[in-house]
DNA sequence: GTTAGCATGTAAGGAGTTACATGATTTT
DNA sequence: AAAATCATGTAACTCCTTACATGCTAAC
């Protein structure tokens, strides 16, 4: 999110909420980088993983895929696995990453900026971690504890004007909300700790840390 | 969610996932009950409530209030306020309820069922439990804790099947849903023994509970 | 031999964001 | 006065879900 000044003094957020099918892209490059897959099976896994709330239609996946197809992202292969069955049944379309797809997934992997660190973005991100390299790692985990800490502050000090006569209920769902929150900077904490060690460890130490 | 079964054997579901805007709806009826407001508060209340994530944009607001305006669920003031100035000035319109608007809200939060417990249905919900009595709250709280409790069960199902080659980063993102998913079960088990007690300090003891 | 689950699609329609547009008031 | 923020809109476009449509395969 960027604030833009317009021809006058009034300020306009410009998009670039990340679409659904972006996310779901780089999600599918990195499960069929784990290996060839079809579908319904990227499907469910990406349920798993994004899962928490809607789940992921055809309707999205199928023209999502289509459409890595056509940017040759990905390729696909028909099973014509068993010998003996007559080729114009349905096939079952195995789908696997291309030269292209890889770099593709590789550059969006060591993107740093807003869109590492939005909600469903940093998920897909962290759950592919493994084929980063430390340094995005770590700028990726700050990042997107700076955010959370700015959601902390704007909260609280939005909070401190209007609490006064806090219902019950209201400031309960409040206060669990920023605990959910202040508990994931604590997650993040920890894990940007155990990076350091594992940097620290195999290499020589470096006494000062910002 | 019903699950219905079509004219084969297959399985549709069909939707009412809850549009955003009846979400919206349910909202502004609870925060006029507090009295009076124009748009631009009545957004900034709105982000503070459901903040989490997406804030709320004039596109969805205004349109929205005029659906309600056209449905008479509430009603518009012109504040014509300091008697000195001119009419022609754009007004600021202040927005009520109406009897109407009172007995959709009311009607609103009594509804038990998925849509009271779906994520955000069931938060804005659950802000404005103090119009409803302790009845429905505790059926609508532990409704959602059931909810939760099935969506645990499911992934952890799930993850038994797949689990096996678990990344490391992968699997830490997986833990981390499960905890915080498991800590709201937490949260909603003391709010529902908190009512329980509400209901037993005020009334004749009840020795058993189921 | 029927049910349930695996598997692949698509067209229509709706919901909501984005970007534009403008005016009033308060603060610096 | 300039800048920020309060305040009210709307049209176009985009994305995504919904609902329909079909076929194969394993299990009961």
């Amino acid at each position: 999110m960027y604030r833009l000044f317009g021809f006058r003094g009034y300020i306009t957020t410009i998009g670039r909420v990340a679409r659904r099918a972006e996310t779901i892209e780089l999600a599918v490059l990195g499960l069929l980088h784990e290996g060839p897959m079809h579908g319904y099976e990227l499907r469910k896994r990406l349920n798993l993983m994004l899962g928490w709330g809607r789940v992921l239609s055809y309707g999205t996946l199928y023209p999502t895929l289509k459409k890595m197809l056509r940017g040759s992202l990905i390729e696909e292969s028909l099973a014509t696995s068993t010998p003996g069955t007559p080729v114009s049944k349905r096939p079952r379309i195995t789908y696997q990453v291309t030269e292209a797809g890889t770099r593709e997934f590789e550059r969006l992997m060591s993107e740093v900026g807003p869109t590492a660190w939005e909600d469903d973005n940093f998920d897909i991100r962290f759950a592919f971690f493994s084929s980063t390299d430390m340094e995005i790692r770590l700028r990726v985990l700050e990042g997107r504890r700076t955010r959370l800490q700015e959601r902390l502050d704007r909260i609280q000090r939005e909070l401190s004007l209007t609490q006064a006569e806090a219902d019950r209920y209201a400031g309960e769902l409040q206060r669990h909300g920023v605990d959910r929150v202040e508990r994931e900077v604590m997650w993040l904490s920890d894990l940007i700790n155990a990076e350091r060690n594992l940097g620290n460890t195999s290499s020589t130490p470096t006494p000062e840390q910002a």
